[in-house]
DNA sequence: ATGACACCTAGGAGGTGA
């Protein structure tokens, strides 16, 4: 079963790249962020015609989470993080498909670092990492997936040292996703390729891309049931040189049925 | 060190992203 995860950058912006993309690599099950869409917005009819269906918690203007899948049924579990009733964006969705739970997530950004935005960044990670305890706990098959917003270590930024003040790769962020992964996760593409540079995020500017000056910010953490399945995981880079394409690029799992 | 690019909502220009 092959899991896909892909920040669109805006939905409907977004759409013919998004089509293409799953229509020549087909995934199982693809993690969406970044809709940047109403949930009446969601273009779900252009995407059931490829085969696709699902949940989606969509928002104006910002944020946005979905997950489709092909073939399979979905069941979905919740549409919020919890531990904070006021947090009115949508940024978390999880699901059970093929009886793997499937956690959605797209974590704020944080900047600027010092400041509010940082500070809400630090909280809805606590809020994570509560909530990932709980998905361990249920001794099950789990995927957390998504935009986590942190640069975990040097290798994963081209000039890391430009980045240091960055809430991507504060001491905060990166001590938060280090928890959060000594939990019991498996990081499923450091896994298996520990010391390669590795990106799925390239910024518009400078011509980022061509440069390879890109940044590895989308991951796969999995439960310890399915660290055993993983087969192969890899990034569909060549999305990103796409015509009208998002500044990041999917990210795939693959793994052997139980 | 700065600003570059693209998205959104609007119906111009500003907020947000990473």
């Amino acid at each position: 079963m092959k899991i896909a995860t892909y920040n669109v950058n805006g939905i409907n912006a977004r759409l013919p790249v998004l089509l293409r993309w799953l229509e020549a690599t087909t995934p199982d099950v693809v993690c969406l962020q970044e809709l940047k869409a109403p949930q009446e917005k969601f273009p779900a009819q252009a995407i059931a015609d490829v085969g696709y269906h699902g949940i989606w918690h969509g928002q104006k203007s910002w944020n946005g989470v979905a997950i489709l899948t092909r073939n399979l049924e979905i069941e979905e579990v919740r549409r919020a993080l919890p531990g904070d009733e006021e947090d009115e964006q949508s940024r978390y969705l999880e699901a059970i498909v093929n009886n793997i739970h499937i956690g959605c997530l797209y974590l704020p950004n944080g900047n600027p670092a010092p400041g509010p935005k940082f500070d809400y960044k630090l909280r809805w990670f606590e809020r994570l990492n509560a909530h990932a305890a709980t998905l361990l706990a249920l001794d099950k098959p789990v995927v957390l997936t998504g935009d986590f917003n942190v640069i975990p270590t040097e290798l994963d930024a081209y000039k890391p040292e430009r980045w240091v003040e960055d809430a991507l790769f504060r001491p905060e962020s990166r001590s938060a996703f280090q928890a959060l992964v000594g939990q019991g996760w498996t990081d499923a593409l450091r896994k298996l390729y520990p010391d390669q540079t590795i990106y799925t995020f390239w910024d518009y500017f400078r011509n980022a891309y061509e440069r390879n000056a890109g940044l590895r910010i989308d991951h796969f953490l999995l439960s310890p049931q399915l660290d055993g399945r993983l087969i192969a995981a890899g990034v569909d880079h060549a999305v990103r040189g796409w015509e009208k394409t998002s500044d990041h690029a999917p990210v795939w799992i693959q793994l052997a049925e139980e």
